[in-house]
DNA sequence: GTTCCAAAAGTGTCTAACAAGTGTGCACGC
DNA sequence: GCGTGCACACTTGTTAGACACTTTTGGAAC
């Protein structure tokens, strides 16, 4: 990409930001959120690979914005986890490792985990994750990557069901990497989404049913799969959570 | 606090960053980070009030920096909770309401008892929890306030024991308001450090017997205990979690 | 007393610049 | 020829001053 091309795609977001208060304010409010949305947007397409350099005065130049806006957007990719830099170097896009994914995915499970356990204790089934599980129906076999917005949102929906602000801000915390994750395993159609739905279905019917410690457990299945399979994509070795447990298995 | 003590405070710090090569490279590397650290420990001690205004002008006269720096300390600390600030509004110190205690203590209670259980799945009981709670136990009935470093590094230290990069940093993201928590607790005297200590014991004993649903119920106990008599000291309706259960009492 | 307008205070962003740290390549000496 | 050290380019950290815009506040008019 050409920071002409680069320049044509900060117009828009110029437009928003000089003129927030008349139509398109669902955009970002500040310059800053803007470019830091584009670029996330950037990453999660693949468009910056692994290990890329991302300087600031770079940034500044391409978008057409001061050094120091390009460095607050830098910094708040580098708090998500998307990107890293030590003192005095130049960002990078973080690598997507073998290690990372299982760091990641464990992570998910851990709070995860215990947020389906406490909604099992109280048979509390949110509707949010309900409609995103038929959204995900819905979607069928079409394009794999539209898949993943409707699965983050029934995760993220299982979290800010407990109705605990921290809770959900922490899960925040890991979205933007779990996303990153989501969009490899979907590109790369390591699972079958007939076989996700099913199982988020299943999720759902057991925190219905007050069986926390079941939830609990297919879901670490769930996510165990996932993990193993992306990791042996990215040229880790797999765990066995990687097999298909055949009692879910669609037909 | 006047502007003149603060920028001597100043000069601690622009000694440690200037000359950071030197001897004291422990403290903050950058300015930012110094004024952050500052900020923080002036938080903790009570100087600044809830609802008190830190407008970036005022703070970067005090701490005889640039606008842009203090900038940069106050968003860090509005990431940590510790401040909140709107579009174009000056930055204020978080409120401690009851509201606040029960969401930052089921937090950690959310992300803490799946710890326990999933350490416990391993028999791993981390020396450093042992040793923090060692600590406790020397400190004594001196000062309560010294309480609160081995505490809060008990139950760090149970976090880290995990391993897992993202979930002790989806921890610290929450350490800050705990510690904060804490404070309170131990200034009004709400506990007595015998019986933290006690619980703290049982907790890894039962990790060590592998019985991971007692010590996440023990945690719940424990925890609970601390928010409910912390709501009450805020104003709000205790709930029966404040109460003192006897099997635990110590003699 | 209420409402509206204008000034003041404060934040968001920019430009320009200097200081300090990192890394690279080249010259020099062995 | 090869390693060491130094100088230079690149990049980040921080500052100063400035302007646009927003929120708040105070007063004036009704």
């Amino acid at each position: 990409m050409t920071s002409a091309d680069l320049s044509d795609k900060m117009g828009e977001y110029e437009l928003k930001s000089v003129r927030h208060n008349v139509a398109f304010r669902v955009a970002a409010t500040s310059i800053v959120d803007a470019i830091a949305d584009d670029l996330r947007a950037r990453l999660f397409v693949g468009e910056l690979a692994g290990g890329m350099a991302l300087t600031e005065t770079d940034m500044a130049a391409s978008y057409d914005v001061a050094r120091p806006t390009a460095k607050a957007a830098i910094e708040k990719l580098v708090a998500e986890g998307l990107l890293v830099r030590g003192v005095h170097k130049t960002a990078r896009v973080a690598a997507l490792g073998p290690e990372s994914v299982r760091d990641i995915y464990l992570a998910r499970a851990y709070l995860e985990s215990e947020v389906l356990r406490r909604l099992a204790a109280t048979r509390t089934v949110p509707a949010g994750a309900a409609q995103a599980n038929q959204d995900i129906a819905a979607v069928g076999d079409g394009s794999a990557l539209a898949v993943v917005e409707p699965d983050m949102r029934f995760h993220t929906s299982l979290i800010d069901a407990v109705g605990n602000e921290r809770v959900s801000k922490m899960y925040r915390s890991l979205v933007s990497e779990v996303r990153l994750c989501m969009t490899r395993v979907q590109s790369l159609n390591l699972l079958d989404t007939a076989l996700i739905q099913a199982e988020h279905e299943k999720i759902l019917e057991l925190i219905g049913a007050g069986e926390g410690e079941a939830a609990a457990a297919l879901l670490d299945v769930h996510l165990g799969r996932a993990r193993e399979r992306l990791v042996a994509a990215l040229g880790g070795r797999p765990g066995p959570a990687a097999e298909l447990p055949s009692d879910l298995l669609p037909s």
